[in-house]
DNA sequence: AATGAATGAGTTTTCATTCAT
DNA sequence: GATGAATGAAAACTCATTCAT
């Protein structure tokens, strides 16, 4: 028998991240793939059942290491400013050392999420709560100005301009642009005026 | 490829919008746009030399508008506080009647950016450049803090945290992670602190 | 615009009914079918959705054809034995200018059944039930034994048809289909001819 | 290929024509007969050089076994109506209690015979020759039609046996195989018996 | 002898693009 | 100018077979 030599579904993940990152997911081959995982292409499917099955793994372990990360900070901290202090360092950190996970995982998110499953959408969607407790916290302790809507933050904190438009285009309903215009507007703004002009 | 009564070019460019939104571009059809603008499929060709050029096209559109948009803005107006405010205005005013091309715009952003043409880098860049010179010249007029890096607030700008991370990946030397963090932090803190705290 | 020339899914069927004959159809290849059609693979895939469409379609044919012969015959004639006769003959007559047909027809019989449409199930079945019918209405007017089991008959039956017109197809230089035909029905006959008709 | 203790080649003969019958040979994969095995895959390669021989090593020893069942009662046996009658019982016998191998000999004959060998070949052309000969011989003793072609007699006779076995296999509840052996029977001994034994 | 991980040739199928009408 | 049938290159995926252990 030819032993597992290594670990070859961590060679490909490895491999895939690197080549979605370049090539982006869907220009992306499996040939290529194998190749930088120095194996042959039918040993993919010995580890995953396509490519997007890959992509799909990516994301679930992204989105749980994100999630394990604020979920351990959220309960060890108590103040809220602390909290936004260790979570945006944490999140940075996480991918300090991986660019081409940050560009496959920018980049590919809106293909993912449309076919996501049960534990990545789980894992999102704890985390984005995370984020709104805070937030919310915050307001309770008059720390953070009442009027900013924990909704829109999280879409503001979580794509800034960019995910918010994509976040409208998808459901027209459910936000209201001129509501977010005004948040983004004001989140700036008080983010880049000088103390002595407010 | 010759210019027609054009309508054609227009219903083509529409259409594409409307499939490159709902299915991602390299999912997108030749065919499926054809049906949607009432056209043959080898129609197109009539009028765009490949698939590509559609994508290209649509971003030129796109970025050409922002640019005369913010140019405008940028002329007209003195007020550091002022340009902001009219500016962001614009650019969701750009987008607020038309949320499939929000979602293009958004998500097939790094796929074009990779094989963009002068005229669409030159609006890209000069429309960046606008906005840096907006804060720097808010820095200069004490009106904004001085400790904002305008290429960093760029970055933030027009893509919050993701594109932040995105722009980092692709490019590690160009940006200092720590230093973008840090600001991140302050930026989002000071747009969500009560004034009282501060 | 390229006007479809003569009539490909026609001969796409005539090909795959070659190709199908010559090699079974698990290892027929749809390449080869096209170069049998003259045509180019992905134009098979304008005609038929997959290789197991084109087999269907082909079996929906065969056994509607079948049905209509033997249906036909069945209300034109009130003689069971005279049925037998012109039903024998018709489906030998079927085959007689298409060797490779019933080559198909015989070898891949059971593939298709597997994943048989309504059509064609439909056809089948009628088609089973005319022949079960006559033996039924023969044994009730007292000219066939009534021992005989109609289900086990028809089984026999077919099967002894369906192998014949195989061994003609395999080479039809050695077998003469006339001869075939009229020493199949005399079998037939005689074997369920009751003794006091005899 | 090395001879082994002699059951694990057995075992694997038997899991071919389990897996042949349910799947199909060309759907059938080496996996899963190894499985069905209880072996490796790689396994079946030290006992048979490729799937094919396997396949023919099951229709050599089929046509063997109805060669010397056919042989022994045609040397053991003068009349030619007992012949017939002891010759049709023991094809069935042989078949009735491994209904997949039924199943097997039906559908895949026509594979298999394109790429038969010698022995394979032999024992087929033997038993053919032995069934041409009774009723040869039957017909000399004016026991049998002088009119019916040996070589057609003997396509429908096998034609119609192999498909009544394979309606059996299908589905054994819905059939009486003691039934189905005596009908035979009697069809073909009334269809091949001369009007004046009758 | 036995294993089963690894291989990679081979096939189906897709779809951007072409071109005869 | 317009059409849409036809093309065929390209890619995902399968699985019989090999071979290191």
């Amino acid at each position: 028998m030819r032993k597992k030599e290594g670990n070859k579904e961590r060679d490909i993940l490895d491999a895939s991240v690197s080549v979605f990152s370049c090539e982006g997911y869907s220009n992306a081959k499996m040939h290529t793939i194998a190749e930088n995982a120095g194996i042959a292409s039918g040993t993919i499917y010995l580890y995953f059942t396509n490519k997007e099955e890959i992509l799909l793994k990516i994301f679930e372990s992204v989105w749980e290491n994100i999630f394990r990360l604020l979920d351990t900070i959220d309960s060890e901290e108590n103040d809220p400013i602390c909290k936004f202090h260790r979570m945006i360092d944490s999140v940075f950190e996480l991918f300090d050392s991986k660019p081409a996970l940050a560009t496959v995982f920018v980049n590919e998110q809106h293909h993912i999420m449309k076919r996501a499953n049960k534990l990545l959408l789980s894992n999102y969607q704890k985390t984005l709560c995370i984020c709104e407790n805070v937030l919310t916290l915050g307001i309770q302790k008059h720390i953070f100005k009442k009027e900013i809507d924990p909704l829109i933050f999280s879409s503001f904190f979580f794509g800034g301009i960019r995910y918010t438009l994509q976040q409208w285009a998808l459901d027209q309903k459910k936000y209201n642009i001129y509501k977010m215009r005004e948040t983004v507007k004001s989140l700036v703004l008080s983010g880049i005026l000088d103390a002595k002009v407010q």
